[in-house]
DNA sequence: TTGACAACATACCGAGTAGTATGTTTGCGT
DNA sequence: ACGCAAACATACTACTCGGTATGTTGTCAA
């Protein structure tokens, strides 16, 4: 009796998604079957292979959801018209907080873009991973853009731009490697640590003066 | 005709381990067979299984030499008899080149540190992962012990002292999600990557003047 | 009432995969 | 020369997993 009729369509695409992400989370992609996913539903693969076409298919799915989370982390702070410090800020807090928000879905699409060195896949595969890592630079570039003219305005002293914007990035996504969730964790305790989290990358670009958030949207 | 005879048992071993961090560096842990190591060395799995008694036990053996080159990284360091800022900063050179120089088999580490997520494997597996994460802490309390000092010393600036040590060891351990070695890269070409990524941590911290290593060897 | 279709569940197949059991070669001590 | 064990290679087994083909059930329009 197929059980639960009445769910509507969205939300049953919405379920499995979350299902996958953390089911590729706690085990990664080559270890997590279908079967898996589908229990963690108290389903069957019935179900999910009726929703996609393929395991891969489903992990790039939880991997582009995943990707647009990340923009909409820092895409407030981006649009913001203060200074380039001030904008790198927000965005740089945003991206924090949108680490530990969603933190199974980004633990997802860090070990997806790790996943270049998976060599062997099919054409098509590498089609959708040229997609992905496309969009991924183009997430870089928005933070490139914004320290560049935080360089220019002589704000942060940086000597090898590259090597530092890998740097701060990866402090900005430590989160998914040493945060755990917590039962009782808020928006309120994630801001606190997303705060220290950004110090911390702020002062490695040679920021001295910390802008907070009521500083930033005060007027810059 | 078991072909090269000859060659020292250690070898062998050297060998075998190398090229399994290779494919589980490549591949991660559960994507990479057995047959994949054996191709890899042209050979077959009669020759693992000759070394390692399963599967696990060889990816273990990985992250154990894995560990210990990490600790060969930043013990000349610690042994240093100079300031807490010096000290660290050697600690952090030394723990950046090494992630560099062994890039596959510090990938592995960290996979498999992450792989606490794996919540079901059996017993025995469960007491060397705890292994691991002990030497892993104690590696951490290394660098916390000496950033401990720079704090009392007044060098470091530091709230939340747990998160800042988070960030420092991600931003020391960027190399192996963003750096990719070249056939041409020497240490020369890695060092000059180091001292950009310390410089960027230790900032983090609140260093003002990194010292280098010239200073550091010509005496605290 | 009756198709027709969506939304699954179930059964099944072929391709790997970890591990084992057994062969085969080679060097070495005697 | 001979036996013996190390150092593998080969063959095989039990099992899992991705994907498919097919069955089943509820729903809804005509």
């Amino acid at each position: 009796m197929t059980a639960t009729a009445q769910i509507a369509k969205p939300q049953r695409y919405e379920e499995l998604l979350q299902a996958a992400a953390e089911c590729f989370q706690k085990q990664g992609f080559a270890a997590t079957s279908i079967d898996t996913v589908a229990r963690h539903l108290g389903s069957t693969k019935g179900r999910v292979y009726h929703y996609f076409p393929s395991k891969i298919d489903l992990f790039n799915a939880v991997r582009e959801r995943a990707m647009e989370l990340a923009y909409e982390g820092i895409r407030p702070g981006y649009a913001l018209e203060v200074g380039p410090v001030e904008r790198l800020t927000a965005m740089a807090q945003g991206h924090a907080m949108a680490m530990m928000r969603h933190h199974s879905y980004m633990q997802v699409l860090l070990d997806g873009l790790q996943m270049q060195r998976f060599g062997a896949t099919t054409e098509f595969q590498r089609q959708a991973m040229d997609r992905h890592l496309q969009e991924r630079d183009a997430f870089e570039d928005m933070f490139r853009e914004v320290i560049g003219e935080g360089i220019t305005a002589g704000a942060l002293s940086v000597e090898r731009s590259s090597i530092v914007l890998q740097s701060f990035l990866v402090a900005l996504n430590g989160p998914v490697f040493w945060y755990r969730p917590r039962e009782g964790d808020d928006d309120e305790t994630r801001q606190a640590i997303a705060d220290e989290v950004v110090r911390f990358a702020l002062r490695g670009l040679g920021v001295t003066d910390i802008p907070t958030l009521s500083t930033i949207s005060g007027g810059g």
